[in-house]
DNA sequence: CCAATTTCATAATGGTCGTTATTAAACCAC
DNA sequence: GTGGTTTAATAACGACCATTATGAAATTGG
Protein backbone atom coordinates (compact mmCIF):
# COMPACT_ATOMS: atom_id res chain seq x y z
CA UNK A 1 0.00 0.00 0.00
CA UNK A 2 1.03 3.78 -0.66
CA UNK A 3 1.84 6.03 -2.91
CA UNK A 4 3.44 3.73 -6.45
CA UNK A 5 6.62 4.88 -7.92
CA UNK A 6 6.37 7.39 -10.58
CA UNK A 7 9.43 6.88 -12.17
CA UNK A 8 11.29 3.82 -14.02
CA UNK A 9 14.17 3.12 -11.47
CA UNK A 10 16.52 1.32 -14.20
CA UNK A 11 15.84 4.41 -16.71
CA UNK A 12 16.96 6.76 -13.93
CA UNK A 13 19.73 4.26 -13.67
CA UNK A 14 21.16 4.45 -16.69
CA UNK A 15 20.88 7.94 -17.10
CA UNK A 16 22.83 9.16 -13.78
CA UNK A 17 25.20 6.21 -15.43
CA UNK A 18 25.97 8.61 -18.15
CA UNK A 19 26.08 11.21 -16.29
CA UNK A 20 28.87 10.00 -14.27
CA UNK A 21 30.37 8.72 -17.68
CA UNK A 22 30.94 12.17 -18.74
CA UNK A 23 31.81 13.76 -15.76
CA UNK A 24 33.48 11.25 -13.42
CA UNK A 25 32.25 11.42 -9.89
CA UNK A 26 33.72 14.46 -8.31
CA UNK A 27 32.63 16.35 -11.63
CA UNK A 28 28.79 14.94 -11.17
CA UNK A 29 26.63 17.12 -9.10
CA UNK A 30 23.20 16.57 -8.56
CA UNK A 31 21.97 19.08 -9.99
CA UNK A 32 23.00 17.24 -12.84
CA UNK A 33 21.69 14.18 -11.80
CA UNK A 34 18.06 15.04 -11.27
CA UNK A 35 18.69 17.34 -14.69
CA UNK A 36 19.87 14.03 -16.60
CA UNK A 37 16.97 11.99 -14.88
CA UNK A 38 13.73 13.85 -14.76
CA UNK A 39 13.80 12.87 -11.05
CA UNK A 40 14.07 14.94 -7.93
CA UNK A 41 16.66 14.64 -5.13
CA UNK A 42 14.69 13.18 -2.50
CA UNK A 43 13.52 10.52 -5.08
CA UNK A 44 17.40 9.68 -5.90
CA UNK A 45 18.02 9.07 -2.31
CA UNK A 46 15.34 7.10 -1.43
CA UNK A 47 15.90 4.62 -4.02
CA UNK A 48 19.57 4.51 -4.40
CA UNK A 49 20.72 6.11 -1.17
CA UNK A 50 23.40 8.56 -1.36
CA UNK A 51 26.11 9.29 -4.15
CA UNK A 52 28.62 6.62 -3.42
CA UNK A 53 25.66 4.44 -3.07
CA UNK A 54 23.99 5.86 -6.62
CA UNK A 55 27.68 5.37 -8.45
CA UNK A 56 28.64 2.32 -7.23
CA UNK A 57 24.87 1.29 -8.52
CA UNK A 58 25.67 3.08 -11.86
CA UNK A 59 29.36 1.08 -12.25
CA UNK A 60 27.43 -2.50 -11.74
CA UNK A 61 24.92 -1.92 -14.56
CA UNK A 62 27.85 -0.46 -16.37
CA UNK A 63 29.08 -3.86 -15.86
CA UNK A 64 26.38 -5.47 -17.07
CA UNK A 65 25.17 -3.36 -19.91
CA UNK A 66 29.00 -2.09 -21.86
CA UNK A 67 31.17 -5.00 -20.58
CA UNK A 68 29.78 -7.87 -21.89
CA UNK A 69 32.56 -8.29 -24.07
CA UNK A 70 34.80 -8.96 -22.01
CA UNK A 71 33.40 -12.51 -20.56
CA UNK A 72 33.02 -13.03 -24.45
CA UNK A 73 36.68 -12.13 -24.97
CA UNK A 74 37.63 -15.01 -22.46
CA UNK A 75 36.01 -17.80 -24.11
CA UNK A 76 38.16 -17.67 -27.20
CA UNK A 77 40.40 -19.93 -28.18
CA UNK A 78 43.84 -18.49 -28.39
CA UNK A 79 45.50 -15.49 -25.86
CA UNK A 80 45.60 -13.50 -28.97
CA UNK A 81 42.11 -13.44 -29.82
CA UNK A 82 40.96 -12.89 -26.59
CA UNK A 83 43.52 -9.55 -26.26
CA UNK A 84 42.40 -8.52 -29.65
CA UNK A 85 38.42 -8.99 -28.83
CA UNK A 86 38.62 -6.90 -25.67
CA UNK A 87 40.78 -4.32 -27.64
CA UNK A 88 38.47 -3.54 -30.54
CA UNK A 89 35.82 -3.52 -28.29
CA UNK A 90 37.09 -1.97 -25.62
CA UNK A 91 37.38 0.99 -28.79
CA UNK A 92 34.39 0.50 -30.11
CA UNK A 93 32.95 0.83 -26.52
CA UNK A 94 34.85 4.20 -25.98
CA UNK A 95 33.87 6.05 -29.11
CA UNK A 96 30.17 4.65 -29.25
CA UNK A 97 28.71 7.63 -27.79
CA UNK A 98 29.25 11.21 -28.88
CA UNK A 99 28.18 12.65 -25.65
CA UNK A 100 30.11 10.23 -23.15
CA UNK A 101 33.20 8.71 -24.92
CA UNK A 102 36.40 7.00 -23.07
CA UNK A 103 35.00 4.35 -20.01
CA UNK A 104 33.34 4.96 -16.84
CA UNK A 105 36.56 2.89 -15.05
CA UNK A 106 38.60 5.90 -16.16
CA UNK A 107 36.59 8.60 -16.51
CA UNK A 108 35.01 7.89 -13.24
CA UNK A 109 38.15 8.80 -11.19
CA UNK A 110 41.60 8.44 -11.33
CA UNK A 111 42.46 10.94 -8.90
CA UNK A 112 40.37 13.56 -6.63
CA UNK A 113 39.98 15.25 -3.28
CA UNK A 114 40.32 12.68 -0.23
CA UNK A 115 36.71 12.44 -0.09
CA UNK A 116 36.44 10.29 -3.00
CA UNK A 117 38.98 8.05 -2.24
CA UNK A 118 36.56 5.32 -1.79
CA UNK A 119 35.13 5.97 -5.29
CA UNK A 120 38.40 5.66 -6.52
CA UNK A 121 39.48 2.54 -5.00
CA UNK A 122 36.27 0.92 -5.90
CA UNK A 123 37.58 2.03 -9.46
CA UNK A 124 40.66 0.44 -8.94
CA UNK A 125 39.40 -2.84 -7.66
CA UNK A 126 36.85 -2.70 -10.20
CA UNK A 127 40.48 -2.57 -13.21
CA UNK A 128 41.95 -4.97 -10.97
CA UNK A 129 39.46 -7.72 -11.41
CA UNK A 130 38.96 -7.37 -14.92
CA UNK A 131 43.20 -7.59 -15.15
CA UNK A 132 42.69 -11.10 -12.37
CA UNK A 133 40.66 -12.44 -14.85
CA UNK A 134 42.55 -11.87 -18.10
CA UNK A 135 45.68 -13.12 -16.18
CA UNK A 136 43.70 -15.88 -15.39
CA UNK A 137 43.17 -16.83 -18.81
CA UNK A 138 46.63 -16.14 -19.92
CA UNK A 139 47.75 -18.87 -17.45
CA UNK A 140 45.52 -21.06 -18.82
CA UNK A 141 46.98 -20.11 -22.70
CA UNK A 142 50.42 -20.80 -21.10
CA UNK A 143 49.24 -24.54 -20.07
CA UNK A 144 47.80 -25.11 -23.52
CA UNK A 145 50.60 -24.43 -24.91
CA UNK A 146 49.53 -21.12 -26.60
CA UNK A 147 51.76 -18.66 -24.93
CA UNK A 148 54.96 -19.88 -24.52
CA UNK A 149 56.68 -20.79 -21.07
CA UNK A 150 58.78 -17.96 -20.70
CA UNK A 151 55.83 -15.58 -21.39
CA UNK A 152 54.97 -13.38 -18.29
CA UNK A 153 51.39 -13.59 -18.01
CA UNK A 154 50.74 -11.01 -15.23
CA UNK A 155 52.17 -8.20 -17.31
CA UNK A 156 50.60 -9.50 -20.44
CA UNK A 157 47.22 -9.17 -18.65
CA UNK A 158 48.35 -5.55 -17.33
CA UNK A 159 49.76 -4.56 -20.65
CA UNK A 160 46.50 -5.07 -22.37
CA UNK A 161 45.15 -3.38 -19.46
CA UNK A 162 47.05 -0.51 -19.36
CA UNK A 163 46.52 -0.30 -23.37
CA UNK A 164 42.55 -0.12 -22.53
CA UNK A 165 43.16 2.54 -20.10
CA UNK A 166 45.64 4.41 -22.25
CA UNK A 167 42.79 4.25 -25.51
CA UNK A 168 40.11 5.43 -22.96
CA UNK A 169 42.08 8.51 -22.30
CA UNK A 170 42.44 8.99 -25.38
CA UNK A 171 38.92 8.79 -26.78
CA UNK A 172 38.22 10.82 -23.97
CA UNK A 173 40.29 13.10 -25.97
CA UNK A 174 38.67 13.31 -28.68
CA UNK A 175 40.59 10.53 -30.71
CA UNK A 176 38.49 9.13 -33.60
CA UNK A 177 37.49 5.25 -33.65
CA UNK A 178 39.94 4.73 -36.75
CA UNK A 179 43.05 6.00 -34.82
CA UNK A 180 42.39 4.10 -31.87
CA UNK A 181 42.04 0.69 -33.72
CA UNK A 182 45.20 1.80 -35.71
CA UNK A 183 46.55 1.93 -31.62
CA UNK A 184 45.13 -1.56 -31.16
CA UNK A 185 46.94 -2.94 -34.15
CA UNK A 186 49.96 -1.68 -33.27
CA UNK A 187 49.74 -3.07 -29.30
CA UNK A 188 48.85 -6.12 -30.76
CA UNK A 189 51.71 -6.87 -33.11
CA UNK A 190 53.54 -6.86 -30.25
CA UNK A 191 51.69 -10.35 -29.16
CA UNK A 192 53.82 -13.21 -28.18
CA UNK A 193 53.43 -16.54 -30.33
CA UNK A 194 54.64 -20.13 -29.09
CA UNK A 195 57.55 -20.61 -31.59
CA UNK A 196 59.56 -17.83 -31.07
CA UNK B 1 59.35 50.05 -2.79
CA UNK B 2 56.57 48.90 -0.32
CA UNK B 3 56.85 45.60 1.49
CA UNK B 4 58.67 42.24 0.09
CA UNK B 5 57.41 39.06 -0.64
CA UNK B 6 57.57 36.99 2.06
CA UNK B 7 57.70 33.19 0.50
CA UNK B 8 59.58 32.08 -2.46
CA UNK B 9 56.94 32.08 -5.32
CA UNK B 10 58.88 28.90 -7.10
CA UNK B 11 59.09 26.68 -3.79
CA UNK B 12 55.28 27.62 -3.49
CA UNK B 13 54.57 26.65 -7.09
CA UNK B 14 55.96 23.71 -6.31
CA UNK B 15 53.82 23.14 -3.13
CA UNK B 16 50.73 23.34 -5.20
CA UNK B 17 52.18 21.19 -8.25
CA UNK B 18 52.74 18.43 -6.04
CA UNK B 19 48.87 19.15 -4.98
CA UNK B 20 47.35 19.20 -8.45
CA UNK B 21 49.50 15.78 -8.90
CA UNK B 22 48.17 13.92 -6.50
CA UNK B 23 44.50 15.13 -6.15
CA UNK B 24 44.09 16.59 -9.80
CA UNK B 25 42.65 20.01 -10.54
CA UNK B 26 38.90 19.54 -9.58
CA UNK B 27 40.07 17.38 -6.47
CA UNK B 28 42.52 20.39 -5.07
CA UNK B 29 41.13 22.93 -3.13
CA UNK B 30 42.38 26.10 -2.05
CA UNK B 31 42.24 24.67 1.45
CA UNK B 32 44.53 22.35 0.20
CA UNK B 33 46.93 24.65 -1.82
CA UNK B 34 47.21 27.09 1.61
CA UNK B 35 48.25 23.97 3.52
CA UNK B 36 50.37 22.30 1.26
CA UNK B 37 52.20 25.90 0.50
CA UNK B 38 52.19 27.68 3.76
CA UNK B 39 50.75 30.51 2.16
CA UNK B 40 47.35 31.99 2.75
CA UNK B 41 45.00 32.50 -0.06
CA UNK B 42 44.83 36.07 -1.12
CA UNK B 43 49.04 35.77 -1.67
CA UNK B 44 48.21 32.91 -4.04
CA UNK B 45 45.95 34.72 -5.88
CA UNK B 46 48.56 37.95 -6.28
CA UNK B 47 51.19 35.73 -7.05
CA UNK B 48 49.70 33.22 -9.58
CA UNK B 49 46.03 34.34 -10.39
CA UNK B 50 43.02 32.26 -9.95
CA UNK B 51 43.01 28.75 -9.26
CA UNK B 52 43.20 27.79 -13.41
CA UNK B 53 46.13 30.19 -13.99
CA UNK B 54 47.79 28.35 -10.68
CA UNK B 55 47.36 25.39 -12.45
CA UNK B 56 48.29 26.37 -15.85
CA UNK B 57 51.84 27.38 -14.35
CA UNK B 58 52.07 24.36 -12.47
CA UNK B 59 51.31 22.63 -15.71
CA UNK B 60 54.35 24.48 -17.36
CA UNK B 61 56.71 23.91 -14.26
CA UNK B 62 56.00 20.00 -14.48
CA UNK B 63 56.93 19.93 -18.23
CA UNK B 64 60.56 22.01 -17.62
CA UNK B 65 61.17 19.90 -14.04
CA UNK B 66 59.78 16.57 -14.81
CA UNK B 67 59.88 16.29 -18.55
CA UNK B 68 62.89 16.63 -19.57
CA UNK B 69 63.40 13.19 -20.49
CA UNK B 70 60.97 13.52 -23.70
CA UNK B 71 63.90 16.12 -25.57
CA UNK B 72 66.24 14.19 -24.20
CA UNK B 73 64.23 10.69 -25.85
CA UNK B 74 63.63 12.42 -28.99
CA UNK B 75 67.87 13.05 -29.70
CA UNK B 76 68.02 9.36 -29.71
CA UNK B 77 69.23 7.63 -32.63
CA UNK B 78 66.53 4.84 -33.57
CA UNK B 79 63.04 5.35 -32.91
CA UNK B 80 63.34 2.39 -31.05
CA UNK B 81 65.24 3.98 -28.26
CA UNK B 82 63.33 7.31 -28.73
CA UNK B 83 60.33 5.07 -27.64
CA UNK B 84 62.30 3.25 -24.79
CA UNK B 85 63.07 6.18 -23.47
CA UNK B 86 60.26 7.92 -22.96
CA UNK B 87 58.16 4.61 -21.49
CA UNK B 88 61.02 3.31 -19.14
CA UNK B 89 61.44 7.38 -17.85
CA UNK B 90 57.59 7.19 -17.91
CA UNK B 91 57.48 4.72 -15.31
CA UNK B 92 60.41 5.93 -13.08
CA UNK B 93 58.48 8.97 -12.76
CA UNK B 94 55.36 7.73 -12.38
CA UNK B 95 56.77 5.66 -9.31
CA UNK B 96 59.48 8.03 -8.18
CA UNK B 97 57.16 9.81 -5.57
CA UNK B 98 55.11 7.39 -3.17
CA UNK B 99 52.98 10.71 -2.40
CA UNK B 100 51.85 11.63 -5.77
CA UNK B 101 52.24 8.74 -8.10
CA UNK B 102 51.03 8.85 -11.68
CA UNK B 103 51.46 11.73 -14.15
CA UNK B 104 50.03 15.42 -13.91
CA UNK B 105 48.84 15.19 -17.77
CA UNK B 106 46.51 11.91 -16.63
CA UNK B 107 45.53 12.88 -13.16
CA UNK B 108 45.21 16.80 -13.22
CA UNK B 109 41.94 15.74 -15.39
CA UNK B 110 40.53 13.29 -17.74
CA UNK B 111 37.08 13.73 -17.16
CA UNK B 112 34.84 16.91 -14.82
CA UNK B 113 32.38 19.75 -14.16
CA UNK B 114 31.84 21.96 -16.79
CA UNK B 115 33.86 24.57 -15.30
CA UNK B 116 36.90 22.13 -15.76
CA UNK B 117 36.21 21.82 -19.34
CA UNK B 118 39.37 24.91 -19.72
CA UNK B 119 41.67 23.00 -17.59
CA UNK B 120 40.94 19.61 -19.22
CA UNK B 121 41.15 20.85 -22.38
CA UNK B 122 44.78 22.69 -21.92
CA UNK B 123 45.61 18.83 -20.54
CA UNK B 124 44.93 17.45 -24.06
CA UNK B 125 46.39 19.94 -25.91
CA UNK B 126 49.40 19.44 -23.72
CA UNK B 127 49.16 15.61 -24.23
CA UNK B 128 48.79 16.35 -28.20
CA UNK B 129 51.74 18.46 -28.48
CA UNK B 130 54.19 15.20 -27.07
CA UNK B 131 52.65 13.28 -29.12
CA UNK B 132 53.10 15.29 -32.09
CA UNK B 133 56.93 15.41 -31.13
CA UNK B 134 57.06 11.64 -31.24
CA UNK B 135 54.89 11.75 -34.72
CA UNK B 136 57.73 14.18 -36.30
CA UNK B 137 60.39 12.12 -34.71
CA UNK B 138 59.30 9.07 -36.30
CA UNK B 139 58.27 10.44 -39.59
CA UNK B 140 62.23 11.47 -39.97
CA UNK B 141 63.12 7.58 -38.72
CA UNK B 142 61.31 6.86 -41.34
CA UNK B 143 63.00 9.20 -43.84
CA UNK B 144 66.09 7.72 -42.28
CA UNK B 145 65.30 4.02 -43.02
CA UNK B 146 65.06 3.19 -39.43
CA UNK B 147 61.52 3.00 -39.68
CA UNK B 148 59.44 0.93 -42.59
CA UNK B 149 57.75 2.53 -45.81
CA UNK B 150 54.78 1.11 -44.38
CA UNK B 151 55.03 2.17 -40.75
CA UNK B 152 52.02 4.30 -39.49
CA UNK B 153 54.08 6.32 -37.68
CA UNK B 154 51.20 8.59 -36.40
CA UNK B 155 49.95 5.17 -34.50
CA UNK B 156 52.77 4.71 -33.36
CA UNK B 157 53.22 7.62 -31.63
CA UNK B 158 50.07 7.55 -30.15
CA UNK B 159 50.49 3.92 -29.18
CA UNK B 160 53.51 5.19 -27.18
CA UNK B 161 51.29 7.96 -25.38
CA UNK B 162 48.31 5.10 -25.19
CA UNK B 163 51.01 3.36 -23.25
CA UNK B 164 52.10 6.25 -21.00
CA UNK B 165 49.02 6.78 -20.41
CA UNK B 166 47.74 3.24 -19.25
CA UNK B 167 50.87 2.82 -17.15
CA UNK B 168 49.91 6.61 -15.62
CA UNK B 169 46.82 5.16 -14.44
CA UNK B 170 47.95 2.12 -13.32
CA UNK B 171 50.78 3.81 -10.99
CA UNK B 172 48.18 6.18 -9.44
CA UNK B 173 46.32 2.77 -8.86
CA UNK B 174 49.63 1.91 -6.74
CA UNK B 175 51.38 -0.59 -9.59
CA UNK B 176 54.66 -1.26 -8.95
CA UNK B 177 57.93 0.30 -10.84
CA UNK B 178 58.49 -3.54 -11.01
CA UNK B 179 55.15 -4.25 -13.02
CA UNK B 180 55.30 -1.34 -14.78
CA UNK B 181 58.53 -1.90 -16.03
CA UNK B 182 57.42 -5.58 -17.08
CA UNK B 183 54.30 -4.03 -18.90
CA UNK B 184 56.61 -1.47 -20.90
CA UNK B 185 58.86 -4.32 -21.58
CA UNK B 186 56.09 -5.97 -23.60
CA UNK B 187 54.75 -2.86 -25.26
CA UNK B 188 58.20 -2.41 -26.70
CA UNK B 189 58.72 -6.08 -27.92
CA UNK B 190 57.96 -6.10 -31.46
CA UNK B 191 58.83 -2.85 -32.36
CA UNK B 192 58.71 -2.69 -36.18
CA UNK B 193 61.98 -3.03 -38.17
CA UNK B 194 63.45 -2.08 -41.35
CA UNK B 195 63.91 -5.45 -42.69
CA UNK B 196 60.79 -6.83 -41.73
C1' DC C 1 -14.94 6.31 2.96
C1' DC C 2 -11.44 6.40 6.17
C1' DA C 3 -6.83 5.53 7.99
C1' DA C 4 -2.32 4.11 7.20
C1' DT C 5 1.46 4.38 4.23
C1' DT C 6 4.42 5.60 0.50
C1' DT C 7 6.09 9.00 -2.95
C1' DC C 8 6.09 13.49 -4.46
C1' DA C 9 7.92 18.51 -4.91
C1' DT C 10 9.54 22.46 -2.43
C1' DA C 11 12.76 24.32 0.11
C1' DA C 12 15.87 24.42 3.78
C1' DT C 13 20.14 22.53 6.20
C1' DG C 14 25.18 23.12 7.43
C1' DG C 15 29.34 22.95 5.04
C1' DT C 16 32.73 23.97 1.58
C1' DC C 17 33.79 25.96 -2.81
C1' DG C 18 36.62 29.84 -5.27
C1' DT C 19 37.26 34.59 -4.80
C1' DT C 20 37.91 39.24 -2.34
C1' DA C 21 37.16 43.35 1.04
C1' DT C 22 39.40 44.97 4.69
C1' DT C 23 42.81 46.22 7.78
C1' DA C 24 47.32 45.86 9.90
C1' DA C 25 52.26 45.35 9.07
C1' DA C 26 56.55 46.03 6.49
C1' DC C 27 59.19 48.42 3.31
C1' DC C 28 61.47 52.39 0.34
C1' DA C 29 62.04 57.15 -1.37
C1' DC C 30 62.37 61.49 0.16
C1' DG D 1 60.78 59.81 10.27
C1' DT D 2 57.02 60.40 7.44
C1' DG D 3 54.02 59.34 3.21
C1' DG D 4 53.12 56.30 -0.36
C1' DT D 5 53.01 51.57 -1.66
C1' DT D 6 53.13 46.74 -1.46
C1' DT D 7 52.30 42.43 1.12
C1' DA D 8 50.18 39.76 5.02
C1' DA D 9 46.39 37.84 7.69
C1' DT D 10 41.65 37.69 9.01
C1' DA D 11 37.35 37.13 7.74
C1' DA D 12 33.74 37.71 4.82
C1' DC D 13 31.31 37.07 0.24
C1' DG D 14 27.68 34.69 -2.73
C1' DA D 15 27.29 30.26 -4.96
C1' DC D 16 27.03 25.64 -4.95
C1' DC D 17 27.81 21.17 -2.61
C1' DA D 18 25.45 16.72 -0.72
C1' DT D 19 21.81 15.71 2.21
C1' DT D 20 17.23 15.93 4.44
C1' DA D 21 12.90 18.04 6.93
C1' DT D 22 8.41 19.12 5.59
C1' DG D 23 3.88 18.75 4.05
C1' DA D 24 0.78 17.79 0.07
C1' DA D 25 -0.74 14.14 -3.22
C1' DA D 26 -1.71 9.44 -4.22
C1' DT D 27 -2.62 4.74 -3.27
C1' DT D 28 -4.51 0.43 -0.81
C1' DG D 29 -6.46 -2.32 3.05
C1' DG D 30 -10.18 -2.40 6.12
Amino acid sequence: MGRHREFDVEKVLDAALCVFWRKGYEGTSYADLTEAAGVERPALYSAFGNKEALFRKALDRYSERYLDYIPEALKLPTSRQVAAHILYNAVDLNTRHPDHTGCLGINGAVAGSDETEPVRQALIDFRAAGQAQLHERFERAKAEGDLPETANTEALAAFVMAMTHGMAVQAKAGFSRDMLNAVADQALSTWPTKSS
